[in-house]
DNA sequence: ATAATAATAGGAATTATTACTAATAAATTA
DNA sequence: TAATTTATTAGTAATAATTCCTATTATTAT
């Protein structure tokens, strides 16, 4: 992969958010700097970055995020205010469980928790 | 939620396969038994069905996929061969720590767990 | 049976994503 | 440094997935 400004900005974008922007959100951040991006490179690198395990893809309902935080971590999704929560790993130690269960080697986890943040508690 | 034909196929067909469905591969199986169905009234159903609790949306890469199994269960995505395989809830005692821990009510949890399946394991 | 209205078919519209191509820029070599 | 090679880009067209719209049909309550 060769080096590229555009795909440099792109990575950096993500790396200093945690609302894990959408492609289009993040269009939208790279075009101040580089005004003549088009959303084919930011799509093209997203791939990527994400071919290269430098970011990581997350399903939001309908919609795919982006997340520059690729150490091991789930996600707390609010119904109410549709916030995404980062939160510690919390399936460390079912890798190995499943693993032998299963016949199946896990090289990654993704965990989504769905429910109401404290937000939005009586 | 009024009574339609429609929508009993639809989640007929989805109660019997285990292949995890997209709207698409649902279309084109209704088509069989309802010819003039069309594709916007499957969208309309997954949702509400969906809206109900009586099927679940899950993410497979950038594929929408629906699943009729909405007892508590999580899944195994082999990246040689794409299959999505059903296993048995693995966060059972996840979610009333997760609420402690974080004050968040976990109304259900989603967990995919990405790797080889033992068919091409060596 | 009739009235009220939710659901449908069919197609148009929208949105998200990928594909294509000539021009540009990064890396390599002389 | 200049020339060469080729990955990357901008711009746009094309595709795919999903939602929206409207006249008609089917379900439910009275």
């Amino acid at each position: 992969m060769r080096y590229s400004k555009q795909r440099e900005i792109i990575y950096n974008i993500l790396l200093e958010t945690n609302c894990h922007p959408t492609a289009d959100w993040i269009f939208n951040k790279v075009r101040k700097l580089v005004p003549k991006i088009s959303l084919g490179t930011v799509y093209r690198n997203l791939n990527q970055l994400a071919e290269e395990d430098m970011i990581h893809v997350i399903q939001d309902g309908n919609v795919i995020r982006y997340d520059g935080n690729v150490q091991d971590h789930d996600h707390l999704r609010c119904t109410e205010c549709h916030t995404l929560y980062d939160v510690a790993n919390l399936t460390k130690n079912l890798k190995k469980k499943v693993g032998e269960r299963y016949q199946f080697e896990v090289k990654r986890t993704s965990l989504t928790l769905e429910g109401i943040c404290n937000k939005h508690s009586l």
